[in-house]
DNA sequence: TATTGTTATACTCTATAACTATA
DNA sequence: TATAGTTATAGAGTATAACAATA
């Protein structure tokens, strides 16, 4: 307990930590990726297609969890800054696949997360460290 | 490993999974917390000054971590649906107390956050239960 | 009929800058 | 000078409803 903790009687609250503790989190990963002008989601799109040419709009929203509507300005914004570009499937669906400026991108944002990652686990008191992600793992679906 | 997490490779990232953990465990609280007409932040607030009567503006931002812009209007909601009133404490500075229909919510607001931390906790793996919150911990200021 | 992608929109949350009044 | 409280505003994130085109 190195930290304030006691002076926040929340802070004995699971769901009150995972609030903070996330706020806080979210916070500096978003600080670091401004550096390469992405948000949080823009990176997760890029880090999740990485190495395909076959997913959709719909499945990425599907499985980051982005409502449809809510993935059009995203992609499009990532289109416009020449990361992503759209591969017809067929009449009705496009694949959306990194363009060569996006795969250069996304090595610096592996370098960005990685980084991130790594400090991130530093912070947690090391007798604690390896459950953390199987935790977290119960708590969505 | 009880769930899909295997068809999202991001998954493997904590600094991902803690996001998507409290995404959706906080919309689950904010769904819970609305048959009270509270936001998460209103209940804080209230849970926070329950037996406080010196409280201000001010020293609740600070621990909750809200800007004292963002107070405001929080403040002005609780007050206008007569959970709290403002007690002077000198010309400059007002303490933000419970009136007793704030105290009779807060029962309720228990009740809710009683069940909802002990649910949370439970989808959590027992192996891993233990070591959650001393892990968030590390995790914000 | 169901699905993909889109438009428009609205609500919440959070952050900043500028201001008043008092300590 | 520093602090308490406020106003106005803007950027993000997220949600819903409605729609066109295609499977």
């Amino acid at each position: 307990m190195s930290n304030d903790h006691a002076k926040d009687p929340l802070a004995r609250l699971p769901g009150y930590a995972l609030r903070r503790a996330a706020s806080a989190t979210m916070a500096d990963l978003a600080a670091r990726l401004h550096a390469v002008e992405l948000r949080i989601s823009d990176a997760s799109v890029l880090m999740l297609i990485r190495d395909r040419v076959d997913m959709t709009s719909t499945e990425i929203g599907k499985i980051l969890d982005f409502q449809s509507a809510n993935m059009v300005p995203l992609l499009s914004r990532l289109e416009l800054a020449g990361h992503i570009k759209r591969v017809p499937i067929n009449r009705k669906s496009m694949a959306i696949v990194l363009t060569d400026r996006g795969q250069e991108l996304l090595i610096q944002v592996d370098s960005i997360t990685a980084r991130f990652e790594v400090e991130l686990l530093g912070r947690i008191p090391e007798a604690h460290r390896a459950h953390f992600l199987p935790a977290l793992h119960g708590l969505w679906p």
